[in-house]
Formats: structure tokens, sequence, C-alpha cells
DNA sequence: CAGGATCCACTTGGATACTG
DNA sequence: CAGTATCCAAGTGGATCCTG
């Protein structure tokens, strides 16, 4: 395999469309979408507040934003039962579990290269303003 | 392998990690840098002008700032050569190049379930606004 | 050519208060 | 409880001009 077909088969020459995967980054790794995906996955079946708590610092209006962006993408389902006080549970879809070995293929990643990249950092910051 | 531990070995209840890949998203997913990785993977060297021009609508400040970035995180390798005028290059480091497979399962995915979340999309569009 | 500097429009996200 | 509505602070990206 030549290096320059290991990422991609069809070579795409047109400007708008420089990299694939772009529309795939924009539905997975927008902001709190990968904690949210993880404690689902994790967790399991789970209430709004519950799943506010897990992730920690995220604003009810943020947390809902993301889920309905979730749920329209078809990665996390949502179950609302009409009741006093009302109950709302959230889960992750087929769709969503879909992800697992991407995700652990990042966990992979994480555990082999983030310290190289904190390396990096170091001698970067080093040389440039010692 | 039971479900709850199919993405990770160890379970950690820190709130405030509810997610232990968050940190590479950070580092990889930010906006521009799969452009930028992707085309200097698969175009090889190339100067600042010319990948400007390859990923498209992206302005000068911008670009600087990601390619900084990345070179900072060790994944982008910047030349510099003192002539008139002067010519940078940038290339992808060994650091860079070591997210292949990752990126490579990305676009499997994209491949797979790209249409599915679309389906999904228009189910729920065409379901909450008929 | 390869950016740095500056200004500005827009988007995101947080805080707070309120509702069914 | 599970949000929605409103206001607001901050970060981000674009446009423009300028330099070595």
């Amino acid at each position: 395999m030549s290096k320059q077909e290991s990422w991609t088969s069809a070579g795409s020459d047109d400007p708008r469309l420089a990299c694939p995967i772009t529309p795939v980054v924009d539905i997975v790794f927008s902001r709190w979408t990968t904690p949210i995906l993880w404690t689902l996955h994790r967790e399991g079946r789970m209430r709004f507040v519950e799943l506010q708590r897990h992730i920690g610092t995220v604003t009810p209006k943020v947390l809902t934003q993301r889920l309905r962006q979730l749920e329209r993408d078809g990665l996390v389902l949502r179950t609302y039962h009409p009741e006093v006080p009302p109950r709302v549970e959230y889960e992750i879809s087929e769709l969503g579990r879909s992800l697992a070995p991407l995700f652990a293929k990042l966990a992979e990643w994480s555990a082999d290269h983030l310290d190289s990249v904190e390396t990096a950092r170091l001698a970067y910051d080093g040389g440039t303003l010692p």
C-alpha cells in the first residue's frame, strides 16, 4: 500500500472537500457529544439530571441542545414518560453503539501517544520561550 | 465481554472526567485540524499557500493558528527556509502519521453509517415539523 | 511569500428565572 | 423533573492592512 492510499482509496481534487471525514467529525465530535455518548454507553439508560451529574459542569440548556442533535442524528434515543413529575430517559441507540470500535481506537491512540504530545509541547514551549 | 466494559476496562467514577477520550478529541478534532492533517498526509510536504488553497476557504490567520497548535502538539513539522521570498514548508510528523489507522476507522464508519444518520435526520425532521 | 496586527461580526456557552 | 426563555460574557473566525 502506497503512502498516498493509506487513508483514502479514491482521490478527490475538489478543493471544497479536502477532507472526507469532516462530516463525521461534525456529527460525532461536537462539544459535549463524546462525554454524553461515553456515559450513556457505559451507564446505560439514564434520566436527564443523572446524565447531567455524570458529565459534570454542563448547563441544562446546552445539554438539551446536544441531546437534541444526537437524537436527530439517530445516535441517542429519547423516551418520554407522561407522568407527574415527568420522566425522560436517554439511551444510546444501535447506531450510537456502532461507534464503539472507533472510540476504542481513540482510547488506544490516547494511551499510546498522549505522552508524546505532552513531550512535544514541553519541547516547543521550552524552545520558543526560554 | 459485558456491554459495560467494551469501551473502557477500568471504571472511573470521577465526575470531572466522565470521558477519557476528551483530551484526544481536543488535540485531533479541533476545527480545521482534520483537513490539514488529511491534506498533508495525502499530498506530502507543502508550502503555506498551497495548503491554504487545498483546504479551501480558510483565512491565513486561522490557518496559522491551527498550524502552530499542530506543530506544538508534534503532529506537524514546520521547515523555514531563510530565502527571498521566504519559503515555509509543512509536513506531517511521525506522530501525526500514527493517526492514520484512526482516520481510516473514521472513514470506514463514515462509509458504513453516514446514510443512516441522514435517514434519521429526515425521519426526525419529518416527524417533528410536518 | 508567510505571516502578524487590528478590528469586527457572529456564534457558543453560561447564568438566571420561569413553566408544565 | 425536564426542560424553555432571556440576557449576556467570551471565544472564534473573517476581513483588511501591513511587514520582513
